[in-house]
DNA sequence: CAAACTCTGTAACTTAGAGCACACTTTGCC
DNA sequence: GGCAAAGTGTGCTCTAAGTTACAGAGTTTG
């Protein structure tokens, strides 16, 4: 997450008979999708970017619209004292959401986003995307799911910050991700996790060894192994307060 | 805030020629509004709620969406420990845009909204709201501000709970309720401060305390008197820490 | 294999914020 | 006036979280 590489994007039009290819897998949007939807898409762009290619940033002007194809961008907040805070991740099948707020209310946003992966997108022009909004029920609808997910994402963000400790917002974060990954072990390191969180890395040591003490969680180098998904519900429902830290 | 009324809706048709005067005063709708969008506002009926009024909590389905006209209604999180936090207000001329993700989504929304004071609205339905957003270039775009905008705003809210300190974020409050106030007193208590921020009543004391050492604000019951705005601005951008407590 | 680097563990300490308790003051009301 | 309620001030204590500092384990690379 520490080291930046220089933005890059190499340019290539997508070929319309691929369209449908490209999107296959994602039926949030194809449910959705009508004629003028596709023909927007039609007229997008597939750009490609490098893993760790800074996509906006701080004060960065942004006149498009993308649509992520591959891979995930995370978007996040970072601090002066060098932390940082992960607000949500766009993934395949998904619009870059804060690029609307440039693209409609035309303000600069101070946040970043960054590709994760190597990440593959239909860029949509600023007038197709009003066009298309105006023309089509589906792909209206679909903006309009986006944002509002991502407010209610945006809500419990804060009250989680406001209100819940350290160790249930890790534990619930542990929860989802295992959910997601059928049990199976989550490759992150402990400062990213922090990163994740908006927390340092070495309250995720103590938080993350305290769980492995209560035997939720294994924990190896580089990655955190489910041990009983039970012992981590009991957790993350704040049950069990940590021990302490001796 | 702690004393909820039970829901009230007193009902009236908002007789046509009315209309613009409604409005008169919230240019933001009016900029863009096309005829379409007066189509729209025509069939909206207008109610009156109590202050203090709930006017959606917890998991309450909410089938309308309204458009603001006098008053302001409050949207927070509570806690489980009776703490509360603001997460916006909205405004005469503002859209209840949580409203969106139940008419959108159809999910439920775990946050509460509340009459500040008496309010009225205009309660559009589900089918005329989006036939207009599919009719209305102006209302459309309104819409889509309004989430945009809401949504940066929640960012902020994330960005310092998770980056700031209290007395941070209690004196950048301070600086924007005052500017918009044109420097007169604020009225608020100690205790709704903290409602306000998500923190207890004796922090808001205690650290309001420490400004008015520091000759910023100037207190007294119920209400925060500007002393000097440039004192109050170095301290919110961080430079002079929280003296000590004795 | 040795050096460099990344990641983890953890102890000692500091600080921010919360919670409790209680005194005091202002306001409003009978 | 006198009582109740609401609002404020503040000391004390407790705990969550951050900070510093360092040791050691694992990984990569020359």
């Amino acid at each position: 997450m520490s080291t930046l590489a220089t933005p890059v994007a190499n340019l290539q039009v997508a070929p319309s008979d691929k369209l449908h290819d490209l999107l296959a897998d994602y039926p949030d949007l194809l449910e959705q999708a009508d004629t003028h939807c596709w023909a927007m898409l039609e007229t997008a762009k597939l750009h490609t970017f490098d893993a760790n290619t800074v996509m906006f940033s701080e004060n960065m002007e942004c006149k498009h619209l993308m649509l992520v194809v591959e891979g995930t961008v995370r978007v996040f907040k970072d601090s002066d004292e060098g932390r940082e805070m992960t607000l949500y991740r766009v993934e395949p099948g998904e619009l870059c959401i804060h690029n609307l707020n440039n693209l409609v209310n035309g303000m600069p946003y101070p946040i970043m986003a960054q590709a994760e992966t190597s990440v593959r997108g239909l860029v949509i022009s600023r007038s197709e995307f009003h066009n298309t909004m105006s023309k089509s029920d589906g792909f209206r609808n679909y903006v309009l799911r986006s944002l509002t997910e991502r407010l209610a994402n945006m809500v419990n963000l804060v009250s989680g910050l406001a209100f819940d400790r350290l160790d249930l917002r890790i534990a619930c974060w542990l929860q989802t991700q295992f959910e997601r990954n059928c049990g199976r072990p989550i490759a992150i390191t402990h400062s990213d996790l922090g990163h994740e969180l908006g927390t340092t890395r070495e309250m995720v040591s103590r938080i993350l060894k305290d769980f492995e003490h209560k035997r939720c969680i294994k924990l190896s180098r580089g990655s955190i192994h489910l041990n009983c998904k039970h012992t981590l519900k009991l957790v993350s429902q704040g049950k069990g307060k940590r021990t302490s830290r001796g």
